[in-house]
DNA sequence: ATATAAATTGAATGCGTATTCAGTATAAAC
DNA sequence: GTTTATACTGAATACGCATTCAATTTATAT
């Protein structure tokens, strides 16, 4: 007579495997997690693996982390698409995660609003950890998370006077490079185009080059605000090209700003690049460097702290290290034909 | 005198509420999980949620799905990496899956060969259900996380013969467009430059092209292969442009490869486009539009496509239907200034 | 006021696994 | 061959929640 298990097709648990290999529960659990399969006698391994096989068993992921507390499991938190640049890090992280055992799961903050309800998801899920780029992210909702025995990462968003894991390129000192480098090349009158938002990154980058720009005496300013994106560095850059004053330079605090900006100039007004104006931008994505732009523009590390967050990461989920680590990775300037 | 779990900060359970707005256990989860908190009386609901208000609870989704059986996650299996238009897809997933009420935990296939493992980790956690762009996916694949009770919904992707939810534009029809507008342009020698892996959407662009154009007797083509960047595409489209019979026309079964290809033929051989040189793509990435390109290419509606497989999603979670659907998206072609 | 139906509640149980603890079998030592 | 140490194994239990079932309270009808 068949057994209706096998026509209903149940879930196979490591119960049933126990009764088919002959042994008790407590033996399969074993087999499947004792850290060399050593606890087990030889002879009984090979009946578990051989029964387990034979039905077709899985260990169940949410049982196990019910019953260990670890979910295997790694939360990233990422802000409204901006861009390329952020597209990239997501995919970078799930690889990444993945190659370290553990699991990727993305919230997404649709609006900065949402970001309480975000975090509330985040806790329930009981991630073991969560990485979060989204700027949006406040001391106090960090401190809620970690406040539930959820370490955090803080990627690229730096927090000041907060105890919490940080890597990030300080925009401070890269948009100074900036201001450097455009003074180096004679430019007085110089544009500045910034994300329409008031991101923390975006006010860092606007202290570093402004400062820094004062420094040389550059005082002569444009300023324009623009979405994250190319249209809108398109308009930006026609409003900035307009009328008097047209700047000799123009610094965008994203290259799909930059790329807008590049394209009006050359369409609209005519402009050679760089010899009538100069461009540059932030965040070195891939495109900058395709023949069409050439943009220079200021490179972020992705891969290397995408590394170090891993690694930071590893070192807490293995309870290695109590210390909390910040991690401040420099940005380079990468001259291209665009200034 | 101090309770020792205020110390070592204890998870907060149901129970913990349960105790301190003296009700019971299941009490407590009703009030978070009945319908409308109908099922509970007003003065207690009130008494619960202050009391897990005061210390902090949330519910448990691990331990919910174990009981429950819903994990409130969705598998989401990409491939490795192809380029903004499979980025966008990822991002754009999330954020919808997220307004279902789910959450997306994210595989990705960094190798071909690495797909069972990834499978079996998909079964593993338990997951409501799976969409997989991978294209390394097979029948066999599909079929033994189906047989493990998870629905599967195959995004651009198709198998021939499967009972397997799909959403997909059709290549054949894509690239048959691409042929017929070459074709009505006057082109008579034609390039080809396709993806260099074998993938299935790969065979069913070149089925399409090549029967279409077979139709107005063109035979003279000319092929190359590159890698899905823009990089492999620039070089492609050195080898292509070099020598004899040089193509009038390039079709490129990606966008990004005809960026490349359009920039070698503008630095390097000082081609005008579209005059000397009509080049067409496929996806319709965000950049095609730039002023940098203004390329022409085969359209595939994302936002559709998406919007399409959540409605399958929900009709599964809701358990509505059991039939399959098959959702075929009709490809449209964007004529801009590059053809 | 009484009888009956409906709403509300709590005790007990199960979900699938890991793990503790005690017992049993095996190996080592004498 | 006996004693002692060691390697295996299984029964029982916990993890945090949802849910069933029976008991109790409240509302409705008579």
């Amino acid at each position: 007579m068949i057994q209706p298990e096998a026509l209903f097709n149940k879930t196979v648990t490591s119960k049933d495997v126990a009764k088919r290999a002959g042994v008790s529960q407590s033996t399969v659990s074993r087999v499947f997690n004792s850290p060399q399969g050593s606890e087990v006698k030889p002879a009984a391994k090979k009946k578990v693996l051989a029964a387990a096989r034979e039905i077709g068993y899985r260990p169940n992921l949410v049982a196990r982390g019910m019953s260990t507390g670890k979910t295997n499991v790694i939360g990233l938190v990422v802000g409204d698409s901006l861009g390329p640049f952020y597209n990239q890090i997501i995919n970078n992280f799930v690889e990444k995660i993945q190659e370290i055992g553990k699991q990727c799961l993305v919230f997404k903050v649709p609006r900065q609003e949402q970001i309480d309800v975000i975090i509330e998801r985040v806790i329930q899920f009981q991630v073991e950890a969560v990485v979060i780029t989204a700027s949006a992210m406040t001391k106090v909702m960090a401190e809620t998370i970690m406040s539930n025995d959820i370490p955090v990462v803080l990627f690229n968003r730096f927090i000041p006077g907060v105890d919490i894991n940080t890597v990030y390129v300080n925009p401070v000192e890269g948009a100074g490079l900036v201001a450097e480098f455009l003074h180096e090349k004679g430019h007085k009158n110089i544009g500045y185009i910034q994300f329409k938002r008031e991101t923390s990154e975006e006010m860092e980058k606007k202290i570093g080059f402004y400062s820094k720009l004062r420094q040389y005496d550059i005082f002569q300013l444009k300023e324009e605000k623009s979405g994250y994106n190319y249209e809108e560095g398109y308009e930006a850059g026609r409003r900035m090209l307009c009328g008097e004053h047209a700047p000799s330079a123009i610094f965008c605090t994203s290259d799909l700003i930059a790329m807008g900006v590049m394209d009006v100039a050359k369409k609209e007004f005519n402009l050679r690049i760089p010899e009538d104006l100069a461009i540059i931008g932030y965040d070195d994505i891939e495109m900058s460097a395709w023949k069409a732009y050439e943009l220079s523009t200021v490179h972020q590390p992705i891969e290397k702290m995408i590394a170090k967050t891993i690694e930071i990461l590893e070192g807490i989920l293995k309870r290695e290290n109590n210390e909390t680590i910040v991690e401040m990775i420099k940005p380079v300037l990468v001259k291209r034909s665009s200034v």
